[in-house]
DNA sequence: GTCTATAAAGCGATAGAC
DNA sequence: GTCTATCGCTTTATAGAC
């Protein structure tokens, strides 16, 4: 992995991956500099804050990807089920299946939530709340709006736990297929 | 906590805690130190194998509780539903409803699960099949029983991730009562 | 068995040459 | 803008006094 890269907005997905696969703690900038082929300088001449900056960036990216193709298509869609649905299209394709775990859930987890609380809570928050506003334009009472979009995004992030653990992406697969069904039949 | 622990067999929880709360790499030597009160040479002789021994120490325990409390009754019990409604009681007083993370789900999204793929496996791997179990002497049929367990396994799992990422015990405590009332119904 | 001192290695971060 | 060399600190682990 030698390939130069070309600007400081090339580098963040590289770096989401390394966050993704070593968490925040063991994200080592020995680590960051194989995969992105950047020196520390270079690295430090994007990030001048350094690996707290580069977190900060990589986590404001996924807040903005899911932004833009999860959380307002689930705001706007005049059709909530439909809006679901394309949610769930959305998901697991960015969690590619389950082969990929959740940043921001090894974030949750790990030691990096004290530093990125704010982040952290900010992106579930807003997760359940769209889902949440989604449902109830497609009938549900508010109540019950809210615990089915807690129990979706609480399972999604249990399934990639799961499907890492096991290393099976299939438990991914079918908490997605069974996840979709509970929200279509009530 | 100053106070002196009489031997390894008392240190295993407390070190335990030190994981759950830091993850592996997060739990400095230095914050073993202060959690336990213990010094490093103590440390070192209870557990020559110094921070990698600890943590397979802690998981061999945790493994031990669940085999004891949770995966033993669900296997044993001849009514497959009071043997999962024992194994809902007994998760949710381990994680204090929600207040407490699980240990391996922490290893399993951070780094340390390359290093111990075969324990954080072994754990999730026989949760399911424990439970699974029971609810095929519930009168599920094995298909349905695998992935009704997958579920629930999973499902606590994402709502220990939400609950800290929310810091919101509420959204664990729902859960429970949801995947009770699911796997009640049919 | 527990402590302090210390070793060796890795960390994040900085400085300066180019 | 990118590199190499290096700083200061923390890490895990060990050695030796008590």
């Amino acid at each position: 992995m030698a390939r130069t890269l070309a600007d400081r907005q090339d580098v963040i997905p590289v770096l989401a991956e390394v966050f993704r696969d070593h968490g925040f703690e063991g994200a080592s900038l020995s680590a960051i500099t194989a995969r992105t082929g950047l020196g520390k300088g270079s690295l430090y001449n994007f990030f001048p804050g350094g690996k707290a900056e580069m977190a900060e960036v990589v986590l404001a990216h996924i807040d903005g990807w899911f932004r833009a193709h999860v959380f307002e298509p689930l705001e706007r869609t005049g059709d909530g089920l439909k809006a679901v649905e394309a949610m769930f299209q959305a998901t697991d394709a960015y969690f590619r299946s389950g082969q990929r775990v959740c940043v921001v859930g090894v974030f949750a987890l790990g030691d990096a939530r004290d530093l990125f609380t704010e982040q952290v809570h900010g992106y579930f928050a807003a997760w359940v709340r769209a889902l949440a506003g989604a449902l109830v334009r497609a009938g549900r009472d508010p109540d019950q709006a809210q615990t089915q979009a807690e129990e979706v995004v609480a399972g999604i992030q249990g399934a990639l736990v799961l499907s890492r653990a096991l290393n099976d992406t299939g438990v991914f697969t079918r908490t997605l297929a069974r996840l979709r069904r509970t929200l279509a039949d009530d």
